[in-house]
DNA sequence: TAGATTGTTAATCGATTAACAATC
DNA sequence: TAGATTGTTAATCGATTAACAATC
């Protein structure tokens, strides 16, 4: 039996979910250095959260830890990897040919994940046209034959704001999934469609108001802090 | 009194503050939009969340709303603007001038949460001296110079992930206090050190997983996630 | 074996939801 | 006034932490 139709019966705690996120890159890393075995208590100093917390979240899944050993980091990564779908490719578009689209198709962390950028587009018919990477950039128009072509289902928008509802509408209407959203805005979509609103700024505020608070009283804890 | 005084005891559930950031989103825009009032269901529903939830979280703050009015939006705006202090500007560098360090450069939504870029470093000699933006990127020996100069707090890091451990060791050297980190390692530093961890697969890993479970079940709530 | 570490159950803590009085 | 909406307290739910037995 597969995840894919286990998960319906095996659910996770939201902030379970979040913190396997969380492990599947730690333990990519040090994987990736070569490492064998991992200590609940390793991976709890570097995620700053306890290992009590880490092994309650590793309960959740098929992977059992040997005491004094730990845990085989790619008996753990494997089954992550089967959990978060990294093998099933995914192709996403981009809208929108921006400094931040370029950047999201020139990103080098897709494939680690499944994911593939099948098309860049935008309005402005200066970019129609030129190169980002190794696409293309296309008009709007090609949306819905690329959309089908390709079964894309996650959207992301590099829009300005002021453009962000209007291409959420679009992109909707052409019967994508999945919003992943870059813009400040906050859209106003139905509830059926999946939105990941991804605004930098918001994470920054954290960040100011945790500095002004760290300059007042010098005992702080749970300073880490991890988007998901 | 002012918020920054009131702080250390006037304190916010965690999970309250990460929605006051999306609340500020949202008011702005209807701010903007020229709107007055606003209803705490009005901006649940946008946000995907309940009415008492909204009420509840508000009930932290000093704006109460009236009965079959609501709130007044600039009211809420500007006890939230000076909360998250977005009137302080806060001086922050970036290392790495790929794509995604020149897209933060040119990133237009900093001044509205009172962030300011000082300046953009890289260590490829052929990237120095090169414009981005407004910014001429400079060599990393400058950064000593540049941090105290602009009393630089915040600093994000858009190098490799093969980089990314190095350069923080830099940053925290040249007492660095928080490093917005858009790697997807995960950094090994100091305790006191703040880390806002903006790696953006994350988010997507999320997006797939959503896509997998709705296509299982059609009745699917709470598929709205914000970052924070 | 003794000591370290895992896995799990129970206790605590925090966050959300429900209920409802107050008020416009 | 009646009805709608706020604000707050109490009840529920979920997540974290503590405790500890099992095991290598």
């Amino acid at each position: 039996m597969s995840y894919q139709e286990r998960k319906g019966i095996l659910r996770f705690p939201k902030a379970t979910f979040e913190r396997l996120k969380l492990y599947h890159a730690f333990l990519s890393q040090i994987h990736a250095e070569g490492k064998i075995y991992v200590l609940s208590e390793d991976i709890a100093e570097m995620l700053r959260i306890t290992p009590e917390q880490v092994r309650k979240d590793f309960s959740f899944l098929e992977t059992k830890g040997k005491p004094k050993v730990g845990y085989v980091i790619k008996e753990l990564l494997d089954e992550l990897d089967e959990l978060f779908g990294t093998g099933v490719d995914e192709n996403i578009i981009i809208i929108g040919a921006g400094h931040l689209g370029s950047a999201l198709v020139n990103y080098k962390g897709f494939k680690n994940i499944g994911v593939r950028v099948a098309a860049i587009f935008d309005n402005d018919p200066r970019k129609i046209g030129t190169m980002v990477g190794d696409l293309m950039v296309l008009p709007l128009k090609d949306l819905s034959r690329v959309i089908r072509r390709f079964k894309v289902k996650i959207a992301a928008i590099c829009v300005p704001e002021s453009a962000a509802q209007q291409v959420a509408d679009l992109l909707v209407g052409h019967g994508i999934k999945a919003l992943w959203n870059f813009s400040t805005r906050i859209l106003d979509v139905p509830p059926n469609i999946i939105v990941q609103n991804e605004d930098i700024t918001r994470g920054l505020l954290g960040v100011k108001h945790m500095l002004a608070e760290s300059e007042k009283s010098s005992s702080i804890d749970a300073m880490k802090v991890n988007e998901g």
